[in-house]
DNA sequence: CGGTAATCGGGTAATTTGGGCC
DNA sequence: CCTGTCCAAATTACCCGATTAC
């Protein structure tokens, strides 16, 4: 193992995952508790999200459809 | 925490967008909906727009074609 | 152990959504 | 064809104090 400090492996943070979609920690928050986002808990209560989980959400982009010919 | 570079790409609420072209958010998501704008849905439904297609948009407007009859 | 920043929890106001109409 | 306003419902944003993370 090539020391990993306390560099993060797979798992944002909730201020992490809210400046990825443009909402408030306490959103991604609700996400969890609705079910809609993994979230691991921490032994303290605190949520971690995993980057490849908000990664593939975020890849729900519709790509705006310019002129039929350019 | 200084939150960390993990692919933030900025991303607009409707009122932004709303308000950088002086029309209501109702507008705007007309535009996401005919496909004329690339909207990210949140988990709860709601749109965020790309600030680099916003700013496109807006930057492609016709520099005020003077003169030719007045 | 002590300190700062972030997150937690609940509650309320503001915003956004969707469709129909002019 | 496009935009602005109406309605109701859902979702999101910010307030507080307390705890957890590093």
């Amino acid at each position: 193992m090539v020391t990993r400090p306390t560099e993060t492996e797979s798992l944002l943070t909730p201020a992490e995952v809210a400046a990825m979609f443009r909402v408030d920690p306490k959103t991604v928050t609700r996400w969890a508790k609705a079910g809609k986002l993994s979230a691991i808990r921490t032994l303290g209560g605190h949520r971690r999200y995993r980057e490849s989980e908000v990664t593939e959400l975020l890849g729900g982009t519709i790509p705006a459809q310019r002129g039929a010919r350019d």
